[in-house]
DNA sequence: CCATAGTGCTAACTCTTGCAAGCAGTTGCA
DNA sequence: TGCAACTGCTTGCAAGAGTTAGCACTATGG
């Protein structure tokens, strides 16, 4: 990864991970044995080596976003909930997503078109906000929409 | 039929990523020149080298998750997309929403906002002829008749 | 006409990811 | 007692991510 400072301001990218790298693997291993898989089965259905797999599970590796797409597929948890735990992804983004992977993957749309709804989406969330949803920047806690008939029924 | 077959001996990780690395690229000099950066400016705001970030844009290298986030937040564009770019999610992997449901579901959009997104959806899918084949759901999101005065407008 | 600052790109290098091979410890069967 | 077959782990190496230094090109302007 980097090594050299990057200097000016931006905050150095890896930064945001750090420690999280340990979570994941006891996280990931949780997963492997309650779903009684050895690291060599594993390893079988991800495509990914064992010995891998097990600098992984010990913290000794920071696994790539295929890697981690391949065994939330093979453990049958979502993507999502691994990159949350790998550092990589924010849990307060979870909200967020759901519209936008709806957006995407609705079929029915023309790329071009679903970039447009994802626009018109990110601007009023950000117009609601003050902030962008993305950032993970603390927005005033008062998203409270106002009450009326919101009929969001609190999928999933 | 994403998950279909977790098979025997599991195709090769990256096999999945292979070609999508290209409009990755080309989606993102798409966003950095729609938002006036150079290459050097983008380089600042995430972290990342410029030469890099030029190899990302041309399809030579792969960017890590870390990356990808780093570049979303930068550009203002979700991480989930990015994702989906560069064919590491895939927007069909889980269940899969319906646009209304999850726009509605969404606590961080006004009632009006809602219905302007649902009624751009709605006429996007009109206009394609398209049905989503999953879903089979023709819009019909409650249409509350109450005319979006500041419908779109606030955008930036 | 040359200097300065902007653009993107190439080259050479370092560090990490991820793999193939092979090790020690267990269990079961002959 | 062997010897398979399983478990997880360690070790070196190829491949690639991401870096700094520096090149070629295009303005702007002194």
């Amino acid at each position: 990864m980097a090594k050299g400072k990057v200097g000016t301001q931006a905050a150095k990218v890896s930064d945001a991970v750090g420690s999280t790298v340990d979570s994941l693997g006891e996280y990931l291993k949780e997963q492997r044995t309650g779903a009684r898989l050895s690291l060599r089965q594993l390893a079988d259905q991800t495509g990914v080596s064992n010995p891998y797999l097990s600098q992984i599970e010990r913290g000794l590796r920071k696994p790539s976003a295929e890697v981690l797409q391949s065994l939330a597929k093979a453990l049958r948890i979502s993507a999502e909930q691994l990159y949350v735990h790998a550092g990589i992804l924010r849990p307060e983004d979870g909200e967020v997503r759901s519209v936008e992977l709806a957006v995407l993957a609705d079929s029915g749309l023309s790329e071009r078109q679903k970039q447009t709804l994802l626009d018109v989406y990110a601007s009023f969330r950000a117009a609601n906000g003050g902030l962008d949803p993305r950032t993970g920047a603390s927005p005033d806690p008062d998203p409270t929409p106002q009450a009326g008939a919101t009929s969001a029924d609190e999928k999933e």
